[in-house]
DNA sequence: GCCGTTTTCGGCCCGACTGTTTTCAGTCG
């Protein structure tokens, strides 16, 4: 049988990502480790596939990417394997890679866990820790030893990563608390919460003050602290009842922007940064530049930090090692979209489905939010389970809207359907009938486990229906739950553009499908984004802003998505066919 | 291992906190 070759970008990075890791574990020279790690990451987010860029050649043209790491291309592509990476695995099992992921244990710590005790796995060092094995390693002790067990019971606790949306509630609770310490000034959440990741792995804070040392320790003794984790003059991390991780930071406000630039991170963006720096004979970090004679000048605002290194002022959605750095040399940024753009919601449900509110309560909340219309998207007959409708349902529907559109005015209710593509490809309402509403979204809900040839043909036979409009969370992911469905992504962004098929970024804070990135790549492509809230409740209107926070990471403008448009240019767009 | 409008060789990102230390390495962000 033929091997499965790695053929994706994503698969490709993974092996320089574990060979960067097995290298550090080794102990080789940490700037030949950090060249995998970029590379990986290059790869990974490199717009071209690797397997195109090597035909052509031009696999060197990817930053990061030299001789050695292409000619590594060039096998794995060839061959499906890689000798160099094979014989790192010969020396190190796969496994023990896994034990970077407990707390307060790096490469150092692994290579003398499976050195020395010969521990390949998580649960490896659970009992031998319970043994009380690993105090007798040179470096750690029995601090060392409670701290890792310690560690991997958080981790059996909490599995991963938090939502945005349930970090931010949080987040604001805390920010809230510290404030009320006198000492305090100028608190803020920064970090992946600033930067609207889809999901963070703690909650950072950072905050001004003359007197650090007394935020700190009011910090550490809020009642919603469970653990102290570390506790400094001007940082701090603890643990709270929920398992989620917070850190502060408190500078003096002369350091403010330098503070807060760099707790926004990310952390290949500020390392990036610091490159730059570098190149001008600067050192950068949270207190400010340091010179060749020493001297440090500290940046009040974030737009002092970029501009000492002649770049604009990046939106905290960019920050992600991803070209913004460049954009901002040659002032090509992008204008980001921002709430007061939108003029409307184009995923919302009713009574009629699944949704718990009326149609008269849904259009009260959108205009409530300043919209000027939203869109009804009922399911589809074919999804029973969320007491999808049928063609008469839909007209009853129509009735009541067109009534509602009456008394409403000028606020507009769109009929619209969230239009099940079935498992054998076909859509779930006849043209007829579909012909009829405003808009038609079209998703999958069913056969998610399909193969991606069928998943793939799916979406396209639904976006050559010339009564289309939108596919809706088209990867299907579910954060921390379920993996997006197996697609060919660049076939169903190419049929997109050349259908004049809108892609939806759902604004649910577990779906936010497409992503940043994947959003970036259709607007590359010339497809219009649609954002939907994907209520099934009034105030479910409200995630949108996770909706909009997506597009910006996804680079977008306002001109790149439909609901920036007036009712009558979106009506004019519609009737005037697709693209 | 990568890279060059100072460099094809010699650089390459910074600092706080902790633990096991007796002057510092490892980890983390």
């Amino acid at each position: 049988m033929m091997e499965q070759r790695p053929t994706s970008n994503a698969e490709i990075a993974q092996f320089f990502s574990n060979i960067a890791e097995l290298l550090d574990i080794k102990g080789e020279e940490w700037y030949r480790v950090r060249a995998y790690r970029r590379a990986a990451e290059s790869i990974a987010h490199y717009p071209e596939e690797m397997i195109i860029l090597r035909e052509r050649g031009r696999l060197e043209e990817i930053p990061g990417v030299g001789k050695a790491i292409a000619g590594k291309i060039d096998e794995l592509l060839r061959t499906g394997r890689m000798e160099f990476y094979q014989r790192l695995q010969s020396e190190i099992p796969d496994g023990v890679l896994s034990l970077l992921g407990l707390p307060g244990v790096g490469p150092r710590t692994v290579s003398l866990l499976y050195n020395e005790l010969g521990l390949v796995s998580i649960p490896d060092v659970e009992l031998a820790a319970h043994q009380h094995k690993l105090r007798d390693l040179k470096g750690l002790g029995a601090k060392s030893e409670e701290r890792i067990l310690q560690g991997i019971q958080m981790l059996h606790r909490i599995s991963g990563r938090h939502l945005l949306a349930t970090a931010l509630p949080v987040a604001e609770e805390i920010v809230a608390a510290l404030k009320d310490c006198q000492a305090a000034q100028g608190v803020t959440p920064a970090g992946s919460l600033r930067r609207c990741a889809p999901t963070v792995g703690d909650i950072d804070i950072l905050a001004s003050s003359a007197r650090p040392q007394e935020v700190v320790d009011h910090f550490v003794s809020l009642p919603q602290v469970s653990e102290v984790s570390s506790h400094g003059d001007t940082k701090a991390t603890v643990y709270l009842d929920s398992g989620l991780q917070v850190d502060l930071l408190v500078l003096e406000e002369a350091h403010y922007g330098s503070l807060l630039q760099h707790f926004t991170g990310s952390k290949d963006h500020n390392a990036a940064l610091r490159g730059l720096a570098r190149q001008q004979g600067l050192s950068l970090s949270e207190y400010g530049f340091q010179h060749e004679d020493g001297s440090v000048t500290s940046c009040a605002t974030e737009e002092e930090v970029y501009g000492t290194l002649n770049l604009a002022w990046i939106p905290p959605e960019l920050r992600e090692a991803r070209g913004e750095l460049e954009a901002a040399r040659e002032g090509s940024l992008p204008q980001l979209i921002t709430a007061e753009d939108i003029k409307g919601d184009f995923h919302t449900h009713s009574v009629y489905s699944d949704g718990a509110d009326t149609i008269e309560e849904m259009a009260l909340a959108g205009m409530a939010r300043g919209y000027s219309y939203i869109v009804i998207t009922d399911h589809s007959q074919g999804l029973g389970v969320a007491g999808g409708l049928s063609a008469d349902d839909f007209a009853r529907q129509w009735a009541e809207i067109s009534a509602l559109n009456g008394r409403l005015a000028p606020f507009r209710i769109l009929s619209g359907v969230e239009l099940e593509i079935r498992t054998d490809g076909a859509l779930d309402l006849p043209d007829d009938v579909l012909v009829q509403f405003d808009v038609v979204v079209a998703s999958v809900h069913l056969g998610l486990s399909q193969d991606e040839d069928k998943m793939t043909g799916r979406f396209i036979v639904a976006m050559r229906n010339p009564h289309v409009d939108i596919i809706a969370h088209p990867t299907g992911r579910l954060l921390g739950q379920r993996e997006g469905v197996a697609v060919d992504f660049q076939a169903v962004v190419e049929e997109a553009a050349g259908t004049g098929t809108m892609l939806e970024v759902n604004a649910q804070p577990n779906r936010l499908d497409l992503d940043g990135d994947l959003a970036r790549k259709a607007i590359g492509a010339g497809v219009m984004l649609a954002l939907g809230s994907d209520a099934h409740h009034a105030e479910g209107l409200g995630v949108m802003r996770f909706g909009i926070a997506t597009a910006r990471g996804g680079w977008a403008e306002p001109a790149n998505v439909a609901n920036t448009l007036s009712c009558e240019e979106l009506m004019a767009t519609l009737k005037s066919g697709k693209a």
